[in-house]
RNA sequence: CGGGAUGUGGCGCAAUUUGGUAGCGCACCUGUUUUGGGUACAGGGGGUUGGAGGUUCAAAUCCUCUCAUCCCGACCA
């Protein structure tokens, strides 16, 4: 039966809802597709459910393909599980608790990496029964501190999660690429662009970890890309390290005083002024700035650290909780300082009085850490570890040394690609997929153990693997609409054809009814604009506005014997007669 | 959590500066009209102006508090 626009839930909008910036929110609320019901929570529509359904059926048929089976969890899930992995708090805020009449701890589950854990362990126990790979397509729920955007970042959204158990590290790579060559071709068939980065495993654990980013300026993740081909997270990319440099030629190292030089600036101003060379002039790029950094361990132990590197460049704070976990990083306060003396705040630098003060051996026993760009050989201007005063030309591997490296400088486009791929350019991205290879993590958390051909217990390797289905819509909205609305793919539209019947003659209405028949009998879903009374120009409009990639008007054409297909994309219309119309659709 | 903005029928807005008892467009209902680009006309229903307290003869408007939403940042598989 075709869906008739005369008592289909259905309220278009003229005007943009206010409380919507991105264009897909736009026109998804404007076309009659979600509602919003709740800051992040959203209500589809019988359009949006539609859409939702294709992208859904996609999804599984190419997750079967891949040898995974459909499960479904509850959401409503127990506490002991997620505290059984430390999870529990680890989730902190985002995590939607609450309690039942008895006072038990519940939660709305962000993920179900636990759930399928236990259950692979509730019934299974052998290295036969593996490899196994399970999904669900099912609700998330995270309290984010600020859903936007519509769908592409809500509180409650719609997953799939995949599962992967094995018993061999290789069988866990093997079971990986398998999701992985599933994801390119759920994208390829839904039309999505996308680039697979490498990600950093972050607070999942683990080891490897791809990203599906899909290229889009409204993208919240940044990732790097190279003419090469190399693409990577920001938080991913490995800078590449210069060779050593010689110094013979460079003079010794001296101290300068350099009065209200706080700032990495004021100190290049004065550079110039004071110590000016004859060859070129210094720059920011010449410095060595000594950020101070307070790591928190998991177990609430507070420790100091200084990284030293290029003047030019800022932390990453992402970079830098990624190469410091697991300890939360922040920068160090003020208290931080007073209780560490030795550290001359705004001239801080490795070395004082040509003796070390940073690193384990240094006089502060503060551990020490460069810049990889900092490679023996290289002088610099840095602090003197006495108020107002820099030393230059101190020479790393001649006058200083450090504990070990920290890559947590910002990438800058331009920087080298880490395989030599060429500069690279940094660009927006929505994060559509995760593939993850966890490891063993929630296996030994949760004991899940199987038997192996010696009678041994040894435990499973996992992988997890996610895609944002509800998100995918949003994606698919806002890479495929015009000013007059959306546009569907047609492997998601949520009918194959829009039939309009444009006039008043009870005529057009019969032969559309017979028309939209035909197409329906050619195995083609169809939406049928039945409306009597409304005019031709409504009519058009909410036929873009809907955004069915192909649209059928029957009216005038009918004195000719001919319909006009009209090709939402391109907008061409041409005639056909009648009688031909199913057999162009199909 | 920090910064900014906004809360007025279902939706989008005006009236707030200068207090006088709420108005416009869309949508909705009735009738006539129109039917290949959001027809036209007439009539109609619907709002205790986010909430609480205060000032005042009188509060959407002024004051205090509070709640909510949106945007930027922080945060975030």
């Amino acid at each position: 039966m075709p869906i008739r626009l005369s008592t289909l839930f259905l309220r278009t909008l003229r005007e943009d809802p206010a409380d919507a910036e991105v264009a897909s929110h736009k026109l998804l609320v404007r076309a009659g597709y979600i509602r919003r019901a709740a800051p992040g929570i959203y209500t589809w529509l019988p359009l949006g459910l539609a859409v939702k359904a294709k992208v859904e059926q996609i999804v599984r048929e190419e997750m079967n393909r891949a040898g995974a089976q459909e499960v479904f969890f509850p959401a409503l899930l127990p506490r002991e599980p997620y505290e059984a992995t430390g999870r529990w708090t680890e989730y902190g805020d985002n995590l939607f608790r609450l309690q039942d009449r008895k006072k038990a701890d519940y939660l709305l589950a962000p993920t179900h990496e636990e759930m399928f854990t236990l259950l692979v362990k509730d019934l299974y126990s052998s290295y036969k029964d593996l490899p196994l790979s399970l999904y669900q397509i099912q609700n998330k729920y995270r309290d984010e501190a600020r859903p936007r955007a519509g769908l592409l970042r809500g509180r409650e959204f719609v997953m799939k999660d995949a599962y992967s158990f094995d018993v061999t590290d290789e069988g866990l790579v093997a079971s990986y690429h398998a999701q992985r060559d599933a994801y390119e071709r759920i994208f390829r068939r839904l039309g999505v662009e996308y680039v697979i980065v490498k990600a950093d495993a972050g607070a999942m654990g683990g080891s490897a970890s791809e990203e599906f980013l899909s290229p889009s300026p409204i993208g919240e993740d940044t990732f790097v890309r190279s003419p090469g081909g190399y693409a990577a997270n920001v938080e991913a990319v490995k800078t590449v390290v210069p060779d050593a440099v010689p110094f013979d030629k460079t003079p010794a190292a001296v101290v300068h005083d350099s009065p209200n030089t706080p700032t990495i600036a004021t100190l290049v101003d004065l550079a110039n002024e004071k110590v000016a060379r004859a060859d070129r002039a210094w720059t920011a790029a010449d410095t060595l700035k000594n950020v101070v950094l307070a790591l928190t361990s998991p177990e609430g132990k507070r420790s100091l650290v200084v990284v030293g590197l290029p003047g030019d460049r800022e932390v990453d704070a992402k970079r830098a909780e990624v190469a410091f976990a697991p300890n939360d990083v922040e920068p160090a306060t003020e208290e931080d300082f007073a209780k560490n003396p030795a550290l001359v705040k705004g001239y801080i630098g490795p070395v004082k009085d040509g003796l070390a003060v940073l690193g384990e051996k240094g006089s502060s026993g503060i551990r020490y850490l460069l810049d990889p760009r900092v490679v023996d050989g290289t002088a610099w201007i840095t602090g003197a570890n006495i108020h107002e005063k820099h030393v230059f030309d101190l020479v790393k591997g001649r006058d200083f040394e450090a504990d070990g490296v920290a890559d947590i400088a910002e990438v800058r486009a331009g920087d080298p690609a880490p395989d030599g791929s060429g500069p690279l350019e940094l660009a927006r991205g929505i994060e559509i997929g995760h593939v993850f290879q966890l490891g063993r993590k929630y296996a030994e958390a949760l004991d899940l153990k199987v038997l192996d051909e010696n009678g041994k217990l040894v435990t499973v390797t996992m992988g997890s693997y996610g895609i944002g289905v509800t998100r995918l819509v949003a994606v698919l909205a806002e890479a495929n609409r015009d000013d007059k609305g959306l546009i569907w793919p047609q492997s998601v539209s949520p009918a194959d054809v829009y039939v309009v019947a444009a006039g008043k003659d009870d005529s057009v209405y019969q032969t559309a009814e017979k028309l939209v028949a035909d197409i329906e009998a050619a195995g083609l879903s169809v939406i049928y604009d039945d409306r009597q009374k409304v005019s031709p120009g409504v009519k058009f409009g909410d036929a873009e506005l809907v955004g069915v990639p192909r649209i059928v008007i029957v009216g005038k054409g009918l004195e000719q014997g001919e319909v006009d297909l009209w090709d939402r994309r391109t907008g061409e219309r041409r005639s056909v007669p009648l009688e031909s119309a199913v057999a162009q659709l199909r």
